[in-house]
DNA sequence: ACAATTTTGTTCGGAGTCGAACATAATTGC
DNA sequence: GCAATTATGTTCGACTCCGAACAAAATTGT
């Protein structure tokens, strides 16, 4: 449409590229669509893939001896799934599982290695991207330590919020048990709560925001303080690129 | 002494280097001596400086809204303060807090920023260890997530151990308590349970480690894991470069 | 239409940690 | 040596989350 040979790119991390880099990567790009549920790595599996996602998203999982596991971070398409590779590892130390389906851009590790090597911009944007997702675990870390179960799962609504286009997604207890490391029962118990205050809906393995700022008030500031640090961290690219022209 | 020109390197990661890349960094060095609890990097401060420990250690935290703090992640000779600078960001994320005093080689983010560009060796060894620490602060938020207390303080003492030379160190349950992001009360508790076990021993101040085996068994495996990952790395890396001569 | 499956709701006692307040012991400063 | 300071020890009720067990509702398969 509008005549423009260049459409918008939904994955806001090659977005950040500069045409040229992008290009670049496209004949190796292969989009992909991936469902709900979908294991990407299993935690110690060789990567073999890279994902950017345009409107889909993925948990990263740690799990504990005992074999509970709990979510340590939340990537969608301001991201990429593989940031190890970008470090050098081949092997994923998380559990990689879509959490939002949707499409995204694969690569294959050769691949990325070899444009990883070649295109300073992708470096940048990919670097940066490790160090906020680095700060989002270790957010998580202290969130975990210090807020009760409800601000957790108020700062998760919120965070799925942001990554889905609608006010409504596809989740059922038992699944937001598993990735906040919790019984499903207390789940279950906080989030009625929730709709006693006309914060949410929920049907049958579907929840819908209704106040946003409500759950802005009943989420601990672990959520607000890593999203004004990708804020800062966007605003920050963005003044330091004044040469850049918006209209591609 | 021996006669020897290069003595040994007290810095995991530096000794991991080729003598020739080593050796460029020996003029922009500065041998600093840290005192316990001084604060390298406050929180969203700029990164002056990145630290190789010789004999330190130091640990991260994070800051909730609330104001409270929670140790994140421990730093010692198998790695570097200051991460963010390899990623291209010079604002810690973290406050870095000198856990046990030492020495360890300072370089200016100017220095450390050209010999990063143009030592491959370097840039693997940072890179790799900033996945390690990745892993590790990962670990943690699990760790917090699962994991009661006494399991947690048995984890921190084994990890502290393992980067001090002697079995005794200097910690108060107060400092520890704010490095597990726990009221003091329960260290004390804690602590002299594991003393009556016969696993520790302590003195205002001091904790010396008397059944390093008991208080493994009393830990979470979040040591083990950790630990597991960091010696699996050093086992790739020897593997990896089998040209390289053991006698320097 | 109806059985099987999946999802959500409720209750119970117990364990762990919290904040608060107070008591005792060791060390330091003068 | 003695007062002030710092470090450790003990107790209290309240709250959160746990595991376990069971109930009810919604959806799916045939």
């Amino acid at each position: 449409m509008l005549g423009a040979r260049q459409v918008s790119i939904p994955n806001r991390l090659l977005a950040a590229l500069p045409r040229k880099d992008y290009r670049k990567l496209l004949p190796v790009f292969e989009p992909v669509k991936l469902a709900f549920g979908q294991t990407l790595y299993d935690s110690q599996s060789q990567i073999r893939d890279v994902y950017f996602p345009n409107d889909c998203f993925v948990s990263m999982l740690t799990t504990v001896d005992t074999g509970r596991a709990a979510e340590v971070g939340l990537i969608g398409s301001e991201g990429m799934i593989g940031v190890p590779m970008a470090l050098g590892v081949a092997v994923s130390p998380f559990r990689a599982v879509v959490q939002g389906e949707g499409t995204a851009m694969r690569m294959r590790t050769v691949d990325f290695r070899r444009n990883f090597s070649t295109s300073a911009a992708l470096k940048r944007e990919v670097f940066l991207f490790t160090h906020l997702l680095m700060i989002q675990i270790a957010q998580t870390a202290a969130c975990n330590r210090f807020h009760v179960m409800t601000q957790r799962m108020a700062r998760w609504l919120l965070m799925t919020h942001d990554r889905v286009n609608s006010n409504e997604f596809r989740i059922t207890q038992e699944f937001l048990a598993l990735m906040l490391g919790v019984r499903r029962v207390g789940v279950s118990v906080a989030m009625s709560a929730l709709r006693d205050h006309k914060l949410i809906a929920y049907r049958r393995g579907v929840i819908t925001i209704l106040d946003q700022g409500g759950l802005l008030a009943v989420a601990c500031g672990c959520y607000k303080t890593v999203k004004d640090t990708y804020s800062r961290a966007q605003a920050h690219k963005a003044n330091s690129r004044p040469a850049q022209i918006r209209n591609s």
